[in-house]
DNA sequence: CGATTCTTTGAAAACAGTCAATCTGTGTGG
DNA sequence: CCACACAGATTGACTGTTTTCAAAGAATCG
């Protein structure tokens, strides 16, 4: 289970085994039911998490009430709300497990001292942010330049496994409509 | 000039005499005239910029011709098309001078070496990092919860000397819409 | 002052949202 | 294993927001 974290930061930085024996005794994992929560609204969110199977997302409730995911999570990657992680303070988000899955965790109270004692994981973890920072710099240039049916058919082909995998109201937020039109654009051909 | 990047950095990290004289070595000033371009598409992305003044904007042409500002920058934030400069792969956007400007260019070429003799930056680009994504998520939030005309206003609020500084056109496309529509909002009230 | 760039305005059209009713599929408990 | 309940998906009519296009008006810069 913690191999799947270690051969992801081996993708970036070399660990040698005191390290990684280090980096385990500051990790700790957990195996979440499907639609179970990892943060809800008005708590502090308490750990970076690394997906190590299944599927989580990252939503809030809007001003209408309707459910907004920001974020999905799959396999190695890591997923947070950063504010209030970073700042201890509470959370406008939810984090739920959209399949079963299975996490590791770096709690707050950890994560000083992972890079203190670690100085690697600067740039193991600059690096994935930079990755982070990429997509959705992406995301923004598809959700300014494509209309909602395009950007529905740009992602049913980049992703068409995610796609079965998600249900179609979630995949609408994250592409920023309405489940009725995401019925209405596939109802079409 | 180069203190206000290091006193910057000194926000986040502490650098000694030596590491400053490094660091200014692998570093590259200019000026900018205003509407000048740091990049333009199909250009290689050469550095990562930090602006010690003015105003930079990072935007690309839609399939209908029009420009769409993805991000802007001001004092004492870095900009760049990170995946074209990473990948050292043409790009697809443009950075263009909003105002005369005055900017600290980290060239590619020296970029790895840069993390390689002052390690103590792979923080501070971790941290900047880290608050550019967070940056991103308000903004996507604020996308997918407001109507356009409400994300003016919040704007505006926000930030009402940032948008007395920019032309219409810009901020219309940065908070995604036309400028038409900015200018019938205004109108309304 | 002239030229260019930026902003405003209005009418028509497109795109996407809302709401409510109905349909479908699936998981659970009896 | 079946039946039922409930979550999720579909449909249609209507509404509303934002875009488009074209033309005219203001502002800015050299």
């Amino acid at each position: 289970m913690h191999n799947q974290l270690f051969n992801h930061i081996k993708k970036f930085i070399d660990l040698n085994a005191d390290e990684e024996q280090t980096l385990l005794s500051l990790l700790k994992s957990s195996s979440l039911k499907k639609k179970s929560f990892l943060l809800e609204e008005g708590q502090v969110c308490r750990a970076n998490y690394f997906l190590v199977k299944g599927c989580l997302r990252l939503y809030f409730i809007d001003i209408k009430g309707a459910e907004q995911t920001t974020q999905f999570a799959i396999e190695n990657w890591w997923i947070t709300d950063l504010t209030s992680f970073q700042f201890q303070k509470p959370s406008e988000f939810y984090i739920q497990a959209v399949e079963a899955s299975e996490v590791i965790a770096i709690e707050h109270h950890h994560y000083d001292e992972i890079f203190n004692r670690i100085p690697k994981l600067e740039r193991y973890f600059r690096l994935v942010l930079q990755k982070s920072y990429q997509a959705t710099q992406m995301r923004i240039r598809f959700l300014y330049s494509l209309t909602a049916e395009e950007r529905y058919h740009h992602f049913n082909n980049s992703f068409p496994e995610f796609v079965r995998r998600v249900p179609q109201y979630m995949l609408a937020s994250y592409l920023g409509f309405t489940p009725e039109f995401l019925s209405k654009i596939r109802a079409k051909k």
